[in-house]
RNA sequence: GGCCCGUUGGUCAAGCGGCUAAGACGACGCCCUUUCACGGCGUAAUCAUGGGUUCGAUUCCCGUACGGGUCACCA
């Protein structure tokens, strides 16, 4: 077989070698231990936790001195989506990743670019031509219909699937054969023409679970489509060895594949990247464990955080707590530390698959939360109004004062409130401050309704001195809960339920209702403060028809 | 079906041959408290299973079960 014939036939054009390549995209230089990773996202427009999961990436190259990039993984043109680039940079931007090089908003920068997949069809055609030449790649010219009947004799003879040993019809054909298929314009793909054995295992250390054994691939799968664009697996070999990438990480569904990876850089003498494995993220179907889903699962995508509006930092603790065992710990020990001082490392990621826990996220970040001032919040608040509640943020921006003084209820000191992690849950618990969002969602307390009702409003109306301190204020409401027949320490009212009308829990709920339409609600005189007194004499002169 | 990965309480998990098997979320209970919260204390709850190896296995090895993934000219 003369295999150069062959690889001119195929690749008229390519005249560069892989010695070219090399010597454009050298080593870098950078210290020892640097890690060089990236995030490879194909741009479907679907943004998903599982690309801000890989991009802890980030972490480990720039805690190492190395470096970080965005490569376009764009060889499935049927699959794009216009703006999808845009929207993995928008969204990797708002959580703060940053990338050294790679694929920019306007452009790219770097110097192993390029950074589009696309655009480095010579590299790719250069080093299959490599393969030909070796005789390690062959055309085949099988149609989908003749791969769809391989399949199905395979499955009725029960045989493994795949292209291999004797259904690798296009392997050993001569050159005039291929020749005169070529000529007569049929459509080809490049195929990988596999020496390797099933019953060799090789030895692949993972950078997370540590040695693995995989079995040897022997299966002749395609290097290039028949667009002349190559598959995922071969522009993932070819890129990351140009780019001297060092560590991948992605999803242990790839674990599949590697055995191709594998055998790929090995016969072309290249050194292999420290693969990084991560878990799957799961969620419970009914009584099962399954994969997030893209189609089923909302809280796959990115987009959903940020319009529910979780904090970005928060949203970073929640995932470094389910990405690194030992993360908690720290962050426990130091509160108040930035995440991104936390040492990320490999081995203390987990190996299997676990449930996403949006509850866990929700304690994380009200704990967080509870912890920021007042004015952090309000900016932050204000932030996601814009996007997401244009009413809200106008209101904000009219009366930003009011606004922080209702945002600092219960903030700061030792015991903060926590009732909101995310600001569509805090824009929904303020609402009661603003005259126009208030809405009553809680019922009169029982034992204070009716003809007590007003009588209670009315004597703490008229004894209501706006002016008085928090403990004058409360000393009032005591004396007029007990004139008025109720207990003044609940203790004494569950102890003689038959003495008193109720207790001093029945008062303040109802005065809470009056003024927040909520019986959960932070301290009553710190909100009549905010609201002022002529809005807190209303809404309770209100409350008593 | 082949192959691969995984399996400690409801969930996330620590553990890396010898422990009364950490901690966090959640649940429940108690306490604190003028309410709502916050907080404090406590309770229940875990090594899938069978064989080895070993003086000794949650930990190492093999099998089984279960769960998940993957078998495209998608990534």
């Amino acid at each position: 077989m003369d295999y150069t014939a062959l690889a001119n036939l195929l690749f008229p054009d390519i005249t560069k070698t892989i010695a070219d390549y090399e010597a454009q995209y050298p080593p870098r230089d950078l210290p020892g231990g640097a890690v060089v990773t990236r995030i490879a996202p194909s741009p479907t427009g679907f943004v998903h936790l599982g690309n801000l999961y890989n991009a802890i990436g980030e972490r480990l190259a720039h805690q190492s001195g190395g470096v970080f990039y965005l490569r376009i993984e764009d060889t499935d043109q049927k699959r794009e989506v216009e703006g999808a680039v845009e929207a993995v940079i928008d969204a990797m931007t708002f959580y703060g990743v940053r990338f050294d090089e790679g694929v920019t908003k306007d452009g790219e920068t770097g110097a192993y670019g390029p950074y589009r997949q696309r655009q480095r069809r010579e590299l790719y055609q250069t080093v299959a031509k490599s393969l030909v030449l070796r005789g390690l790649a062959y055309p085949c010219f099988c149609t989908e219909d003749d791969l769809n009947a391989m399949h199905a004799a395979q499955e009725a003879a029960k045989e493994n699937y795949g292209y291999y040993g004797k259904y690798a019809v296009w392997r050993d054909r001569t050159v005039e054969e291929i020749q005169a298929e070529l000529q007569k314009g049929t459509e080809w793909v490049l195929r990988f023409h596999s020496e390797g054995d099933p019953e060799h295992m090789i030895p692949v250390l993972d950078g997370i679970r540590g040695e693995l054994k995989v079995q040897e691939n022997y299966t002749d799968f395609v290097l290039l489509k028949s667009d002349g664009i190559p598959t995922y697996h071969f522009a993932h070999v070819c890129d990351d060895h140009f780019m001297r990438t060092t560590h991948v990480i992605r999803d242990e569904s790839w674990l599949a594949t590697l055995p191709i990876h594998v055998q790929l850089f090995d016969t072309l003498g290249w050194r292999r990247p420290v693969y990084c494995h991560t878990a799957t993220l799961m969620k419970m179907d009914g009584s099962s464990k399954r994969k997030l889903s893209k189609r089923k699962d909302p809280e796959l995508a990115l987009s959903y955080y940020r319009e529910a509006g979780y904090p970005q930092e928060a949203t970073w603790l929640y995932l470094l707590t389910v990405l690194n065992s030992n993360f908690e710990e720290w962050h426990l020990a130091n509160p108040d530390a930035d995440s991104r001082e936390f040492r990320f490392s490999l081995e203390k990621m987990s190996t299997s698959g676990s449930l996403f826990d949006l509850e866990k996220l929700d304690n994380i970040a009200k704990e967080y939360l509870s912890r920021q001032t007042a004015d952090f919040v309000y900016d932050g608040l204000l932030d996601w109004a814009k996007e997401y509640d244009a009413g809200l943020a106008a209101r904000m921006a009219q009366r930003p004062d009011f606004f922080k003084a209702a945002i600092g209820v219960g903030r700061g000191g030792e015991k903060p409130r926590k009732d909101y992690g995310c600001w569509r849950d805090a824009a929904a618990f303020l609402s009661f401050y603003d005259a126009e969002t208030f809405t009553f969602t809680d019922a009169c307390p029982e034992r204070a309704d009716g003809a007590q009702r007003a009588e209670i409003l009315t004597r703490y109306l008229d004894t209501l001195r706006f002016a008085d301190t928090q403990e004058e204020w409360f000393a009032k409401v005591k004396q007029i809960t007990e004139e008025l027949g109720y207990a003044a320490q609940p203790k004494k009212y569950k102890k003689n339920p038959e003495l008193y009308k109720g207790s001093i829990v029945d008062v303040t709920n109802l005065l809470r209702v009056a003024l927040t339409g909520r019986q959960n609600a932070p301290d009553i005189w710190e909100i009549s403060h905010v609201l002022g007194e002529e809005e807190t004499r209303r809404r309770l002169t209100a409350y008593m028809a």
